[in-house]
DNA sequence: GGTCATGTTTCGCCTGTCGATATATCGAGA
DNA sequence: TCTCGATATATCGACAGGCGAAACATGACC
């Protein structure tokens, strides 16, 4: 129904950072602010949480990896109900882009 | 700095709506409403509160109206500062959406 | 040895939306 | 007349989710 007045996309941001591959959450945080040119910066504290939402809703599953000497990650990988709940996520926000781009071509 | 992972546009909303001309709270609702296409609906709950606030910061001048025998309604309009917080706003949700775009982009 | 970048996790705070509720008036229709 | 639905403003508690900070740990480099 979308009765909403622009939730925030911390969710969908993650899922897109995992479409590009499997990685780990500090990777993950990179990824957000590279890909956006510097413009987003995910914040551990919010992107932890997300992450772990998304594995107990088995939208991402999470390994620990050890290569080598390397300090331990927990790698996540988006799953087949990840990719769906991703293509969801997307029309959802482009539904929400769709109609905000509507009330600000009022007065373009 | 946009450290944010995307807030809310609950505030922009309502001074895109009264750009438009004054309006009282019902009338903001409707506005955005009907202006969105249907999409977003901004419950009471939400907006009383962001008028009461852009009030308090004087981006809004409030009077209250009781044209005849209609009930008392209390008009927002959109004050110089309001103006300038537009300008703001829209610049900053621009380049959210831009920004936005570039991560959606990289598997346009 | 010190410090920086990497890496995960958790905590309390704050902001903002939601749904419900209260209160009130007006017009339309049964 | 009486009731209902739309109009109209306001406030409340609950809840979600992001924020900054802290704690903890290790590898790399100087």
């Amino acid at each position: 129904m979308a009765a909403d007045t622009g939730k925030t996309r911390g969710r969908l941001m993650v899922l897109l950072a995992l479409q590009d591959g499997p990685k780990h959450g500090y990777e993950v945080a990179r990824y957000i602010q590279e890909a956006s040119g510097g413009y987003f910066s995910m914040s551990f504290g919010a992107l932890y949480p997300v992450l772990h939402r998304l594995e107990k809703d088995h939208l991402v599953a999470a390994s620990w990896q050890q290569a080598g000497s390397a300090r331990k990650k927990k790698v996540y990988t988006l799953t087949r109900k990840g990719q769906a709940a991703l293509r969801a996520e997307r029309a959802d926000y482009d539904a929400f882009s769709l109609a905000f781009a509507k009330l600000l071509g009022r007065h373009a």
